[in-house]
DNA sequence: CAATGCTCCGATCGGTGC
DNA sequence: GCACCGATCGGAGCATTG
């Protein structure tokens, strides 16, 4: 969020890869963006320069450094033979990281993902973790916070709208978490754009918007789809994107969890495996086909993002939205959003229309351009910023960019799934 | 009882203001 | 240059679940 305009030029220069200068640690490799944290990083880590034991003196450092190099840090037993050796068994699969316990390396996949599922109903600030975002919520919204009624969960967000009632939870994406075959560099950058496909082309069933009750602010509508910021990058440099600009990720992060609770009801999981199952394959040709300069993209991602399985049924979201789905996603109060709109809406993509936003892809990262596919990256079929706000009439096919919809299930045409609150994090410069 | 989820905590780092 | 704030991340403990 830039409150100023000289912010967001700084801001701009320092995150630009090619004006950024980088500082780089010379013992250890790290990089820092900034003078000052570099510093910062060889007074804390380093310290063992000035005379400090290495090993005492820098033990964050001694973990870090034993996890590049896949050891535990003395700390943990490697100097210290009266302490049962520990060992991190549990390694990532992107990142060669290791941890202690499954959990933790779940827990450490939000990293690749870039997933922010949890919404600060007040800043709509997101947060890959619910504890990061009850941290938040004490530390920046404790006033706010303790005005909300009793009762209310520490992640407000979820307050309208009631853990059953449109339950939603962190599941291992069949996207990112089987990315096996894919090497891991590129999957660093690549698995967050493909959990931006699939949780909006592959919406959990029963998953309403959590944000879909949330009145009031803007900012609070709006919170959904926060561009990813690509690795070692401060998120901040992503705030603000221009809507059109080629880089510009769809804002398609549409929340998976619910946000007062992060359980699946089983019969929920299970309806999404048979919906997979059972749907009928989509017409891939006719996409693929398309003009539509999403379409190559969205299934080269996602078709590796399956890894092995080579299911089409997983390259969208199954047609057999449930009903619970519906009922959540027609909760939401689009209406002043769709006001805000300062652009006019792109034309229907029929992947939005699947639930979902698909990626806008850079030309450049387009294996097979479409020739209508616009040198800003945001032709009329590529679904890029708002097209979320599509209104349901714009998806009645009109023309060639249309011509799939017909095809699709009807559920996907409803104004409900067609409007979902996925929006772009830039949307905070317009709040000021 | 193991797996999992939730939460607290500390360390680290980027951004900002003085 | 420094202090402060906020975000991110991993470690760890406790509770819950199957």
């Amino acid at each position: 969020m830039f409150h100023q305009q000289d912010h967001l030029k700084s801001q701009l220069q320092e995150s630009h890869p090619t004006n950024r200068q980088l500082f780089h640690c010379q013992e250890c490799g790290k990089q820092y963006n900034t003078q000052l944290g570099y510093r910062r990083h060889l007074v804390a880590a380093h310290s063992a320069a000035a005379g400090l034991p290495c090993t005492e003196g820098a033990p964050s450092l001694l973990e870090h450094l034993g996890g590049h190099i896949d050891r535990p840090p003395p700390s943990e037993g490697n100097t210290n033979a009266t302490l049962p050796v520990r060992e991190r068994k549990y390694s990532c699969e992107r990142c060669d990281r290791r941890f202690y316990t499954r959990k933790d390396v779940r827990r450490h996949a939000v990293v690749h993902t870039g997933r922010r599922d949890f919404l600060c109903p007040r800043c709509a600030q997101r947060f890959g973790r619910r504890d990061h975002l009850t941290r938040h919520l004490k530390k920046s919204h404790a006033q706010e916070t303790g005005l909300m009624p009793p009762g209310t969960p520490s992640t407000p967000v979820a307050t309208p709208t009631p853990p059953n009632q449109c339950p939603v939870k962190e599941e291992p994406n069949p996207v990112t978490s089987d990315m096996g075959s894919v090497s891991k560099e590129g999957m660093e950058t690549f698995s967050r754009d493909m959990y931006n496909s699939y949780s909006l082309a592959n919406p959990v069933p029963g998953m309403g918007h959590p944000h879909s009750l949330m009145q009031g602010t803007l900012s609070s509508s709006m919170g959904v789809g926060r561009h990813m910021p690509p690795p070692s990058s401060h998120p901040h440099h992503h705030h603000l994107q221009p809507p059109a600009a080629p880089q510009q990720q769809p804002y398609s992060n549409m929340s998976r969890y619910q946000h007062g609770s992060t359980s699946y009801p089983r019969a929920d999981v299970d309806s999404f495996l048979l919906d997979l199952q059972s749907a009928p394959p989509p017409h891939l040709s006719a996409v693929n086909s398309s003009t539509s300069i999403s379409a190559s993209p969205q299934r080269e991602v996602l078709g590796e993002g399956v890894g092995a399985s080579s299911d089409p049924h997983l390259l969208s979201r199954s047609p057999a939205v449930s009903s619970t789905e519906l009922s959540c996603t027609t909760n939401m109060d689009l209406g002043p959003l769709l006001g805000f709109l300062p652009f006019s809406l792109p034309a229907y993509s029929p992947h939005m229309g699947m639930g979902g936003l698909v990626m806008s892809y850079p030309p450049t990262t387009t294996s097979t351009p479409s020739p209508s596919s616009s040198s800003t990256g945001l032709s009329s079929q590529a679904p890029g910023p708002f097209t979320f706000f599509q209104p349901p009439q714009a998806h009645v096919p009109q023309g060639p960019g249309a011509h799939n919809h017909s095809q699709l299930p009807q559920a996907y045409s409803s104004p409900a799934m067609s409007t979902s609150s996925s929006l772009p994090h830039y949307y905070q410069a317009f709040q000021q």
